[in-house]
RNA sequence: GGGCAGUUUCCAGAGCGGCCAAAUGGAACAGACUGUAAAUCUGUCGUCUUUCGACUUCGGUGGUUCGAAUCCACCACUGCCCA
């Protein structure tokens, strides 16, 4: 199946340039998408450039990931309603480093093959480009007009917060990426995210002017939750790749959560399975819903794509000692070893044995270790009835924590809500 | 430089000089129901506190007042328009 219409089943086109696909059709094509480097891992919304990139790769074309050294300096207005505020170098740099290094994970960069990915940051072609050289060999091409009629600048213009003259130039030295590298690596498409259409296609318009040459690109639907919630959130916060962020359990945690409709569309993206078993699975998903084959399997197989097939596998044990109804009397037959292993990825605070032994009021445990913030917010959830110790719901009245509640006479499993897990264990 | 508008708790957005920790909506967190889903219902939602309550907030600084988010002065920032 060639790329294009491969990515047209699993949903992740939106916009396409006449000629694209005849482009990838006639020749191997060299493609690029830029990653910025706001933070010191990529987060799973990240997780889709990288795949297009991965199936354009499989197709047999030249992959560039792009990491944005210069761009990240400038600060992307798309999809922003307010100016953002500028990452020092140093993070910048610290940052880029960490992005550069998940980034080799994913695709082949073995040099001995035509189709080799390759890395690049636009900071080295930037760095030695003067402003003056830049408003004259550049920006002469693009009229403020044309760029003023960019979403991106003009919902800001309409706004209230106003746009710098920095961020209003950032398509432009997107632009000049497209063109760098349509100059020196012969790379004539850009992907991305359908926020950076705008952005895309005045690289393209700039190759078109001061190369007379010709430029595709297309847009992937950005990824929405059926809710209306943004992606890749939970209440602990974005769902990191770096797994010291967001530990392989989580992560898994994630895709298990994701409501039917999400996980229709989400099993397409973020897998590389077949159109076939996909279409098996959603059948099966939807004789026996709550089963919940398809959120399981999306699970598995993005957690085996950005972690390992162990830490998939950790995941799985853990969860079902977590989730499953019954298991207090499992969880007390577990022997430290396996104890340690389901909780892989489960935070750990530590306690006072002597304190424990004189009976240790459960609110003050819940402050003293750090799990809520202070008495008054753990005692507000204890009230709430959202408190768990050792699997068991423990009930509105007074409660004391003691020796008799450890596990392998160590550890106690505090539970906030349903779903967050805090391992205590006596000192 | 001139004119106008604005700055409220995570966001949006009400706020009469005392009844304001501050309406309402959204977000968020928790509970019930479920399938670790969605929808729905319920609770919490400035900080600390077992109850009472205590403390710190409404751009900043001073002032008027028994009392100010609400009135006055100055400053700062933002947006719009004119030069």
């Amino acid at each position: 199946m060639h790329f294009i219409e491969e990515l047209r089943w699993r949903g992740m086109i939106q916009d396409i340039m006449p000629g694209t696909e005849e482009q990838l059709n006639k020749e191997m094509t060299s493609a690029y998408i830029g990653f910025d480097p706001t933070a010191d891992s990529l987060h799973i919304g990240s997780l889709v450039p990288i795949l297009l990139l991965v199936h354009l790769q499989k197709a047999g074309h030249k992959p560039y990931a792009l990491v944005g050294g210069a761009t990240g300096m400038v600060g992307d207005p798309s999809g922003k309603s307010e100016e953002r505020n500028l990452l020092s170098e140093e993070v910048l740099n610290h940052n880029l480093n960490c992005v550069k290094k998940q980034l080799e994970k994913f695709l082949n960069f073995d040099a001995s093959k035509p189709n080799a990915a390759e890395m690049v940051n636009n900071y080295d072609w930037f760095k030695d480009l003067s402003f003056l050289h830049f408003i004259r060999d550049v920006g002469k091409h693009i009229t403020v007009n044309y760029m003023m009629a960019k979403d991106s600048v003009k919902k800001r213009l309409e706004g209230e917060t106003g746009m710098s003259f920095t961020e209003f130039t950032y398509q432009l030295v997107q632009g000049y990426d497209f063109y760098w590298l349509y100059k020196h690596k012969n790379c004539k498409l850009q992907m991305g995210g359908s926020d950076q259409w705008g952005n895309i296609v005045t690289g393209t318009e700039l190759i078109r002017r001061k190369a007379g040459g010709e430029a595709f690109a297309f847009t992937c639907p950005l990824i929405t939750k059926a809710d209306g919630g943004k992606f890749g959130k939970t209440e602990k916060g974005n769902v990191w790749l770096d797994a010291k962020k967001t530990s392989p359990y989580q992560f898994y945690q994630f895709w298990l959560n994701a409501s039917d409709e999400d996980a229709k569309k989400w099993i397409k993206i973020f897998t590389l399975l077949p159109k076939e078993e996909i279409e098996s699975l959603l059948t099966e998903h939807d004789t026996a819903p709550h089963q919940r084959a398809l959120q399981k399997k999306l699970a598995q197989e993005v957690t085996t794509f950005v972690h390992s097939q162990e830490d998939y596998e950790f995941a799985i044990k853990a969860s079902e000692i977590l989730f499953s109804n019954d298991t207090a009397e499992i969880l007390k037959s577990l022997s430290e070893e396996q104890l340690l292993q389901v909780m892989e990825g489960v935070p750990t605070v530590e306690i006072n044995k002597q304190q424990l032994a004189e009976g240790y009021d459960l609110v003050s445990l819940l402050a003293d270790t750090q799990i809520f913030s202070s008495k008054g917010e753990a005692r507000k959830m204890w009230q709430g009835g959202g408190i768990g110790i050792n699997k068991l719901k423990v009930g509105s009245e007074k409660l004391v924590v003691d020796t008799h509640d450890l596990l392998q006479n160590k550890y106690i499993l505090i539970q906030k809500g349903k779903k967050n897990y805090y391992l205590a264990k006596v000192l």
